[in-house]
DNA sequence: TTAAAAATCACCCTAAAGTATGAGCCATAA
DNA sequence: TTATGGCTCATACTTTAGGGTGATTTTTAA
């Protein structure tokens, strides 16, 4: 395995010295095909000039590395739409259970008669939690207490 | 300027033939000086082949467009959550821009009275709109008209 | 220019919301 | 055990909201 390695980490260093190798033998063929030339000794030059001038060409397009082009792309996740109670503010404000349970029926909608049939209490009843619900919000009436706890996140 | 031109455009080819110049200049030298070795055939083809393979190596790093790898990365992050009024569910509905008005100071917990004082009305007209609001919107209250106008994005 | 829609206002009446006060019941913490 | 706070309910009252009807003025569109 570890010879294994060793070829993959060196590969082009490997591949370099085979191809030296191949041309070696090349020019060793060249120097006996042109010796009795006239022009041999000119010819035999270029042809080394044209071959190691590929071989460079050769050695800098492997060896060179990529450039890195980083692209950042902004992706918007959705909206996420799930209601994440503020309990700080719930227990800062000292509302109670009921007192919410009220509070989103009213943001709903409902009338406090709607309020009250649906928790199974009297008219009065929710009118005394819609009181102490304006009172620890601060607030004069229904709707405004509705704007405030959404502000707040005590409500969806 | 048609001259500069053309320099600008063919520098990497004027560049290449300076280059050529000079090495067949140095060939020469050397042929001088190793002439009269025993080995300067050898040295001079070793000469030769350490030169080209350095000019191929230039060369291909000066033509060659630089390699490029396309990295994208996805950044998450949240939508930001600007209000878009929903024209068409407010065209769908037919509701004016008088109402929408009355609709957000509705939305934003006051009283007909106040709404009234704010938009230098009486207090009648503002009944007038709230009552043909709940018409538009299929609802009995303003809570429900708030309620329904925050979903279908006709107020914030 | 003329009809339709929007905006304005008034009056009357009912329904609902909101205020004030008092009180009983129950669980839980001091 | 007692006190406290939460939940319940009631009565009486005031204020606000909402429905119905009709009317005038302004704006807009055909």
């Amino acid at each position: 395995m570890q010879i294994l390695n060793f070829f993959i980490r060196y590969k082009i260093v490997i591949l370099y010295g085979i191809v030296l190798a191949m041309l070696l033998f090349l020019l060793k063929w060249l120097e006996l095909q042109f010796i009795v030339s006239n022009y041999s000794f000119e010819i035999y030059a270029g042809s080394i000039a044209v071959m190691f001038t590929a071989l460079g060409i050769w050695l800098a397009l492997k060896l060179t590395k990529p450039k890195t082009i980083l692209i950042e792309r902004e992706i918007y996740t959705e909206r996420p739409n799930v209601f994440i109670l503020n309990e700080k503010e719930l227990a800062k404000l000292n509302i109670s259970k009921r007192e919410l349970d009220v509070l989103q029926l009213m943001a709903f909608g409902l009338s406090n008669q709607e309020i009250a049939s649906k928790l199974f209490v009297s008219l009065n009843t929710i009118k005394t939690h819609t009181t102490k619900i304006f009172e620890k919000l601060n607030v004069k009436r229904r709707t405004q207490a509705i704007e405030v706890a959404k502000r707040l996140s005590i409500i969806p």
